[in-house]
DNA sequence: TAGTTTTCTTGACCTAGGTCAATTTAAAAC
DNA sequence: GTTTTAAATTGACCTAGGTCAAGAAAACTA
């Protein structure tokens, strides 16, 4: 019955995402409406730099990287997405391109609403489009966080507060990090072997146990004394 | 008559900001009535990081800078308000202190609206959340392409885009920074003494000529090619 | 289970750019 | 004007972390 799941995903995009909480159950239907679901296997891309943005995208199960293809060539995760976050920004608004790419890491449903449908439930729904004002402010709010930590402080702070914020999320203190070494450098703005050698670094100093991608916290507040 | 500007500010304030743009002139009615105007003296504070974040201030006539301070002590540009733009994100959802400085560079005057009217206002006006939404939109693709930036590229290259992007801005190729240099230091992720040293390599490289904050663009294919 | 591919780790090396300090220049105040 | 204060420049130095290369260890695949 793994289907089940998956005939629950319509459903499931209206509960897991913030911007459609707290509406009222007509504007509801209507997004169960237009909403269509789609179904990505790890490694498929759900768009390429290039595409025309015309779709906002919701998690509803699995997990996806964003990134860009800086000039020289670099690669550079812009971010996770996570079961209910959604990607709209460069959808919902004029005859963009996407200049991002986004990639399954999992298996991953996704639910899509087209630009269109989209602009106009906004219109039609003024709680909606407050709730996606305070959305994005967030993710603006987060964005310029980053880019002052990226500009301010070490890798090995990076690192740290990576770390703690993954062991937060997660709830424990031992747990497989969620990416590989390459994504998780990309998004931290460094490469997979200074990963290596931070997290050697911080196993000699006993702040954590590590192997491979498995991590135990072993003192935190060590770790938040480097951020 | 110095004064009769000022009288001006509130309509300026609708007519400048791209949010207020076609929206139907009842609802322009009721911004203009809740558009509280402000002055700020070069080098006063608009708002310092741990007031409450409960205004939307829009850029009248000026300019003004926003900045973090980073865990360590470093100061860290975010943006700078130009004209028409307006400060919002953090402003418009829950009640948040702001995490950010910001500071009036000269003579500024700004349009200022409380949370809870804006909140309203959007909730009355469609179009008005959809422009918001499509404004915020604009910010995060920006904010995500600066990460990658800061990220990937190197200080040259960002000084040299920067440049470009001020040159292209004031539509001349010989300009005066509209930035002290240890404020476009903070901006770029980089510092005062770098900044300097850059520009001389530039202009020994026959790119530019330089003298303190005056700057002649001489060569911007080869700029470019720093990028 | 062996073979293939990808990821991770470690060492050796190097350089962009940060830091500190001393002048010079420019701007503000008097 | 002269004095004070802030900003910009330049030199000397140093280090975080990037690059390249070679093994080791996982992760798939057939």
């Amino acid at each position: 019955m793994v289907k089940l799941a998956h005939e629950h995903t319509n459903e499931d995009c209206l509960k897991l995402v913030t911007i459609f909480q707290s509406l009222p159950e007509k504007d509801l239907k209507r997004v169960s409406e237009i909403v269509s679901e789609h179904h990505f296997r790890g490694g498929e891309f759900l768009y390429h730099a290039g595409d025309s943005a015309d779709t906002l995208m919701i998690v509803a199960h699995g997990q996806a990287k964003v990134y860009q293809i800086a000039a020289n060539g670099k690669e550079q995760m812009i971010r996770i997405l996570q079961t209910g976050d959604f990607d709209g920004e460069a959808a919902l608004f004029e005859n963009n391109d996407r200049n991002s790419f986004a990639q399954a890491l999992m298996d991953t449903d996704v639910c899509m609403i087209s630009r269109t449908d989209f602009q106009q439930l906004m219109t039609d729904s003024p709680k909606l489009a407050v709730n996606m004002v305070n959305a994005f402010g967030q993710r603006i709010t987060q964005l310029e966080q980053q880019n002052t930590e990226v500009t301010t402080s070490s890798v090995e702070s990076r690192l740290a507060s990576y770390l703690l914020e993954t062991s937060a999320g997660l709830n424990d203190e031992r747990f497989t990090l969620p990416l590989k070494k390459k994504d998780i450098a990309t998004y931290l703005g460094t490469t997979p072997e200074t990963i290596s050698r931070k997290l050697t670094k911080m196993s000699d100093d006993n702040l954590l146990e590590n192997k491979g991608l498995k991590v135990k916290i072993l003192d935190s507040d060590g770790l938040s004394m480097l951020v």
